[in-house]
DNA sequence: ATATAATCCAAGTAATTGCTCGGAAAACTC
DNA sequence: GAGTTTTCCGAGCAATTACTTGGATTATAT
């Protein structure tokens, strides 16, 4: 694979405007065109800038595409941390729970940037950064299960643990594309957390 | 979207081996080269055939892509029909595990055409032969679950059926397209079908 | 104020794309 | 065996692609 750095970053406060430009442009043509009309031309058309200002930041399309990636999983592992830090203390039904739903929320709020990059672009599944933040979650799972394991007394053989993480990661993503209502999309997210639960504990959850 | 049949079927002998060594070659570079890569000028080369004779056939080159994808998931739905019809008389847990093991060996047959064809291509998931298939696939789930219905008695939401069909057919799909060992696909298979089945019934199979 | 560095960009280039043209050869039909 | 249909194809075209060039403009540092 290419170079997927910026080549630059700004330094003046009047390129950053443009570096991030260039991002919400790439942004806003994969939402609404898909990644096959993505092209550098449009790109710096749409952000308003010339096409050699492009590629004095980006050495090429896709890391301008790698940048967009990078930005989004930021936030939604942000968001992911500040739920954990909300899950603590609260018993295990209700922490899988809360961490399901902030997770779909969190991959809602850009459900068409997130549904091109995440499942038709070729090269972003296997980003660094998207494999990254998937560990990221994945342990924060990990360790929502093991303050669990004190009130459950669970043993889960490694390969469960990676099977539970694939489905629950792409249900998550399947509930959060849904073009449903919100009150929906959480009744949906309240049954994922409920399959999730059935599938890490064997059981149903106590509903008190 | 445009036009997906192909313009011509073949009348003779001779012009049916080009036809399927077009969609042949478009299997192989989507195999070896990605989606990316896929032009028609190098399907016609890989083929043997002229690019006129391509178009010939096709209107285009996501005709091409839509005759491989129909090929492939008819010959998967036939697979699980075979395993369905297998699956009669188990009782539930031989049954859902059985037909998780036929659905992963269908997909793995050819994980690499599929992972490209479903995961990276932006149209193939939405054809309505994909979709088709795995309407029928949920189907074929549902009447499992029907018949074991009477051993188990289990009720179950609509959303819980959609929620279970969408993670059963992600994770088949990953853990299909995991370059591991047989046996270690024949693993996570199995701890797969055991994961469906606590999803699905609440509890552990009795292993008997 | 001058020098240096940062930022900007329109015009253009070489390569590649999907696809058409015009017609030749081979196979069926009668 | 004449006529019709089917099959074949390479040269080439119009459009688009990612990306470069060469230089102008603006900010910063001293």
């Amino acid at each position: 694979m290419i170079d997927l750095k910026p080549k630059k970053l700004p330094k003046q406060a009047r390129s950053r405007v443009s570096f991030d430009a260039i991002v919400g442009a790439a942004a806003r043509l994969l939402r609404e065109r898909g990644y096959e009309a993505l092209t550098t031309n449009h790109i710096a058309e749409q952000a308003g800038v010339g096409i050699a200002t492009l590629y004095e930041f980006f050495p090429n399309k896709e890391a301008i595409v790698a940048e967009l990636t990078a930005r989004l999983m930021a936030k939604v592992e942000a968001n992911m941390e500040e739920a954990f830090a909300e899950a603590r203390g609260l018993d295990p039904w209700a922490g899988v729970s809360h961490m399901t739903a902030r997770a779909v929320a969190a991959m809602a709020a850009e459900r068409d940037v997130f549904r091109v990059l995440l499942r038709q672009v070729p090269f972003v599944p296997q980003l660094p950064v998207v494999v990254e933040t998937r560990a990221a979650l994945a342990a924060l799972s990990q360790r929502v299960r093991i303050e669990a394991a004190g009130a459950l007394d669970l043993p889960m053989p490694e390969d469960d643990v990676w099977l539970i993480s694939e489905m629950l990661y792409n249900a998550i993503l399947e509930v959060a594309f849904l073009e449903v209502s919100e009150r929906k999309r959480a009744e949906l997210t309240k049954e994922l957390a409920r399959l999730t639960y059935r599938m890490a504990v064997g059981r149903d959850p106590e509903t008190n």
